[in-house]
DNA sequence: CGGAAATGCTTTGACGTCTAAGTATTTATT
DNA sequence: AATAAATACTTAGACGTCAAAGCATTTCCG
């Protein structure tokens, strides 16, 4: 199954032979990447039996947060970071499977809210539950190891301008 | 541009709200997810004028690391765990960019190694150069932030299984 | 030795994401 | 009030990834 060795401690030493620069941030780099890649595997797979993907178990989420259970697409997309044809995409999929519905916003001709159904909200439950059960896929890392990644991103983030 | 809070100490406080449950995992899957993202919008804007992305750079490094600048199509995969299909698409597109080429293995019919060109080691050059320039993406993250991420996501590749 | 199983790669199809362009509506400007 | 600019979403097209099926070659075993 797996390999051997840590191809990533194995690359830092072909790039530091090749004297090609910055080692740690390439590590780093890659260390997320392949965490991103696990997590997806793991999540993907425990939502799937339910007709979702981490995408649009995240729209259901905040909607199901919402104050009105609605929101402006483009308000889903600043909060998720996705490109609005992704939001556009994501809402196809979910009121095809009667998860969410469009309705036109009440003062605004150009915005158009998705709503959470009913279902929709079982579903959501259905699927933090799912989650929870695999612990978002971080499984295998343990709490101190959870907050140190969260505080060493949120240094990245602010650095994006997520947020601040 | 950003938004006034932090998403993601959002979502905590209305996962706590509904009791959903693995708050902790939740909030460190979402941030490796955001992580990931960041860097790939990053890496790949610096990649792209050298007609690049994460990934063909990934297998043209692998290439100029090895001892004989080729290897097996597979053995690709299984470094960069990524899909055969995967690596049949990237070396697709190295190849028409006459960065690589195929050849066949010498005893293993079954076999296709790709083979780095002169032209692959100079663009593998300057990609590692235009990836040092921009720190791979994680400017922004302080070096104890980096060892931290680093130690933190090897507990989970190893509990998935990369190696040891 | 010869057929079954395993291995290595490619092809096809589905899905997700992004960019760029297009349409409709609202806001700003003069 | 009329036009220009900005905003919100959708559509079309390109690319990347994966799963599943297909084809060729090699290895395993009776």
């Amino acid at each position: 199954m797996g390999l051997e060795f840590d191809p990533i401690a194995e690359a830092a030493i072909n790039w530091r032979a090749e004297n090609w620069p910055a080692v740690d941030a390439m590590t780093a780099a890659t260390s997320i990447t392949r965490a991103h890649q696990i997590l997806v595997g793991r999540i993907d797979a425990a939502l799937a039996p339910l007709g979702l993907n981490f995408s649009r178990f995240e729209v259901l989420a905040l909607l199901e947060f919402s104050r009105e259970g609605s929101l402006p697409l483009g308000k889903i997309g600043a909060r998720l970071q996705v490109h609005p044809a992704s939001v556009t995409n994501t809402v196809d999929r979910l009121e095809r499977d009667r998860l969410v519905t469009r309705t036109p916003h009440p003062t605004d001709g150009r915005t158009t809210l998705a709503l959470i159904t009913g279902e929709g909200r079982q579903r959501a439950a259905a699927a933090a539950s799912a989650l929870g059960e695999i612990e978002f896929g971080v499984a295998g890392m343990g709490a101190r190891a959870r907050r140190r990644v969260d505080d060493a991103i949120r240094e990245l983030r602010i650095a994006a301008g997520d947020f601040g």
